[in-house]
DNA sequence: AAAATATTCGAATAATTTGGTCGATTATTC
DNA sequence: GAATAATCGACCAAATTATTCGAATATTTT
C-alpha cells in the first residue's frame, strides 16, 4: 500500500459500516478483516486492537456529523431556517448513530471512556453553535432572546430528551413530528399573544 | 401460561425479529430469553435448542410469505396484474429475508438441511402458482404462452437470478427497476411487432 | 391439602468463538 | 541483496455462549 495512513482510513470506513450495523460486541475482527479481504492478523499492524478501531470510527463519525451540521446551517440564511436545519440534521444523524450507542451500552457496565469524552466536547460545541444561531437571530431582530446561553441550554436539553427513545427502541415515536412540536414551542412560545 | 403451543408461537415471533436483524450466529439465546423476559434455561422447555427455534422461525416466515403471495394475486383480477403483484411481493419478501440467509451461509460450511428442504418445496409451489397465472392468462386471451411449464420455469429462473445480488451485498442494484425490466420482457417480449 | 405435574430458574459445564500474539513469509524499498 | 514494510496462518488464552441439571416455584389434579 502506498500510504499507511490511507489504509487506516479504509479500515475505519469498512469497520464503521459493520459496527453501525451490528454494534461493537457483535462485530468481530474476523468480519472486519474479511470485508477488507485481508488476514485477521494484518489489521493489528494498523491498530492495536478492536477498541482502538472503534474509537477511531466514533471519532470519524463525530467529525462527519460536525461537517454536515456546519454545512446545514451555512446552506440557509434566515436564523429560523438555520435553527430548523440544525436540529433536523442533528436528530437524523443520531437516529443513524443509535446503533453504535446501543452497542456500547449493550448490557455490560464498561462504558468506553472516550465516548464520554467525545460527547462532552461535542456538547460544548453544540452549545456554542446554538448560541451563535440564537445570537445572530436576535441581532437580525428575528428572535427575542433574553439570555442566549440559557436558551441554548434549553434547546439542547430538549434535543437530548429526544435522543432517549432512540436508544431504547426505534420507531416507537415519530421523531420528526416531535421535533416540529419542539421547534414550534421554541419559535412561537406557549403564551398566546 | 395457558397454552404451551401459544407460548411457542410467541418465542418464534420474538426470536424471528432478532434473527432477522442479526442472523443466526449473532443471535444469542440470552438475547432471545431477555426479550421474552424469561430465564435462558426456560426456553429449553419449549425448544430443544437454538437450531430448532431457527427452523421454526424460517418455517413460519415461509408460511407468512405464502399467505402474502396468495393474497397479492387474489387482490387483483387481470393476469397481468396478478403476475406483477406476485413477483413484486415475492422480491420484497426476499429482500427482507436476505438477513436470514446471509446469516446461514455466513461463512461456515454447514448449511442447514431444513432450509434446502423448505426451499425446494417452496420452489415447487411457486412453479405451480406461476403456471396457474400463465394458464389463466392464456385462457383469458391475455397471454400467449406456448408451454406454461417452460415459461413458468423461465420466470422462476429470472427471479432467482435477482436474488443473487441480494445475498451478496445490498443496495448495489435497484431491484425494483430490474424487476420492471424483466416484467417488460416477459409481457411484451423482445421481438419488435 | 397433598400429590402430581407443569413451568421457571440459577448455577455449572462443555463447546465454540474470538481477540490477540508470534514467528515465518512475502513484497517493497534502499 | 540487505533492510524494512506488510501480510499471513497457526496458535492460544480468555471470553462468550449453548446446553444441562437439579432444585425451586407455580399450577393442576386427586
Amino acid at each position: 500500500m502506498v500510504n499507511k495512513e490511507e489504509f487506516r482510513k479504509k479500515i475505519i470506513n469498512t469497520a464503521g459500516q459493520i459496527f453501525s450495523r451490528y454494534g461493537f460486541r457483535k462485530t468481530t475482527m474476523d468480519e472486519i478483516s474479511k470485508a477488507l479481504k485481508m488476514g485477521k492478523s494484518s489489521i493489528y499492524y494498523y491498530f492495536p486492537g478492536k477498541e482502538e478501531i472503534f474509537e477511531a470510527v466514533v471519532l470519524n463519525e463525530a467529525n462527519i456529523l460536525r461537517n454536515e451540521l456546519t454545512k446545514a446551517i451555512k446552506s440557509v440564511e434566515s436564523p429560523l431556517e438555520k435553527m430548523r436545519n440544525y436540529v433536523f440534521v442533528r436528530m437524523k444523524a443520531f437516529e443513524k448513530l443509535s446503533n453504535y450507542y446501543n452497542a456500547i451500552f449493550d448490557k455490560n457496565l464498561d462504558h468506553f471512556d472516550f465516548v464520554e469524552t467525545i460527547r462532552a466536547k461535542y456538547d460544548r460545541e453544540e452549545l456554542a453553535i446554538l448560541r451563535l444561531i440564537l445570537y445572530d437571530g436576535a441581532r437580525k431582530k428575528v428572535f427575542s432572546v433574553a439570555n442566549s446561553e440559557y436558551t441554548a441550554l434549553a434547546v439542547q436539553t430538549a434535543l437530548k430528551g429526544l435522543e432517549v427513545p432512540l436508544f431504547w427502541k426505534k420507531k416507537d415515536v415519530d421523531i420528526e413530528e416531535r421535533l416540529n412540536g419542539i421547534l414550534d414551542v421554541l419559535f412561537y412560545g406557549i403564551v398566546r399573544k
